[in-house]
DNA sequence: AAGTGGTCTAGACCACTAA
DNA sequence: TAGTGGTCTAGACCACTTC
């Protein structure tokens, strides 16, 4: 007598099966009620069994029309974990922005492929440094703000200690969902380079960073430049299951 | 009336106690037969319930001792799923392997301190380039294995297509548990610029990765260095909940 | 021994989807 | 309109924890 649950039971026959190919990806499982039968089981248990597999993300259900297979096999992946924007933004939890230039600027073709925003909008533009005090500054960053959210410049000036993007959810209501991020290197630009104090054309890390809501509209982007030896981005990741 | 089903409802009025501090963490919640009574819901909903909060990480239970509260608020940070590490070494996915020299060495101790391994240790040294076909690498890796797997060499030699770390997971059955990764700019040294084609000093991505196993045991460890504009890393990331 | 959460049954009504 | 999954009830037995 195997002292397992029955429901697990059948939630692992199901995974079996599916593993097998006998249900592909895609095709419909069987409905609860032919589940049911084929088991001789209650609706209630196979409906934990299912649920199990829901979990496990190897289906999905809707009201109306059925239970579709969506993997083969339960996903184990890599995964990391932040607790908060700033610990993406790992240099902002640490050390304070000081705010070099705030600026109305519509974009033109050039900064708008980099940024990767349509070119002829108005943005707000931020541009800030960060570092410890009574060294040079760690890196140069601008923060481009829909121009619909200037009320921002005052908030930013306000709170030096809080991220914008925290600023921008806090006081205009607007969730960011995600945050895509790409890092690459590049020679520090001969202006920002000047204030970095480094010379220009020095490796450089550069960032650039999209912010948007759940609906995919970009709320917010930023562009960092970091010399090498002032700033480092490090993340851990975790095997799942 | 609410469209909102029952069990959420009540799970919500559970939530909003908990946070609110009249369950505090650590203390136990009613048992289910008092909810029951509560809400004058059945079993099944008041479990229903209890098991959205467990999802959220809110509560714990156990069978003969009750449920207790773990948490006062669902934590919601943002988190990053990579299925596999062929996704985290976004080149490898898409570009084959060159190796360029293989070598059992010694670590001085500045070699060690880059790495972060003890210094006077022995690993086999992999080098290799990454790239497409007909152009130049976009990148040099050096990676440094445990002098224990130096069977690896036949076989990263048969299998240039796949990753050391998962030739040394399935052939030597050592699971990868975690990879941390630090990434920074530094100017591309001499002897890889060459390869790589670049000017010696060069703006470079420098990309450090260990690899370790459950007990955080290193198992791998590696360097690259990525000319500016040949390679960049990408990663989104999504808020939870 | 009493009480807890875990499992399971049998039956019901409903909202939604697709023909 | 028929069939799907989502919700809910009432009741039962069990394994486990605590006293």
């Amino acid at each position: 007598m195997p002292s397992i649950s029955l429901y697990s039971q059948i939630a692992e026959e199901l995974a079996r099966r599916i593993a097998n190919g006998d249900y592909p990806v895609g095709s419909a499982l069987p409905t609860e009620h032919e589940l049911v039968d084929a088991f001789s089981a209650s609706r209630h248990t196979v409906r934990s069994a299912l649920r199990q597999l829901q979990d496990l993300g190897l289906i999905s259900r809707r009201r109306g029309s059925g239970t579709v297979v969506e993997a083969q096999r339960p996903r184990s992946g890599y995964s990391q974990s932040l607790s908060s924007l700033e610990d993406l933004v790992q240099l902002a939890a640490r050390t304070p922005r000081s705010v070099q230039k705030m600026q109305e600027v519509v974009l033109d073709i050039d900064q708008a492929a980099e940024l990767g925003c349509p070119p002829g909008t108005r943005w707000l533009r931020i541009s800030s440094t960060r570092g410890e005090a009574g060294k040079p500054p760690a890196g140069w960053t601008d923060l481009y703000v829909d121009a619909h959210y200037s009320k921002v410049k005052k908030l930013v000036q306000a709170h030096p200690d809080r991220l914008v993007s925290d600023l921008i959810e806090s006081h205009f209501g607007r969730r960011i969902a995600t945050v895509e991020q790409t890092i690459s290197a590049a020679p520090v630009p001969a202006e920002i380079a000047r204030v970095l104090e480094v010379p220009a054309g020095s490796p450089g890390l550069f960032i650039l960073r999209h912010y948007r809501d759940q609906a995919g509209v970009l709320v917010l982007a930023s562009t960092s430049y970091h010399p090498a030896d002032r700033y480092r981005f490090s993340m851990t990741l975790i095997r799942e299951r």
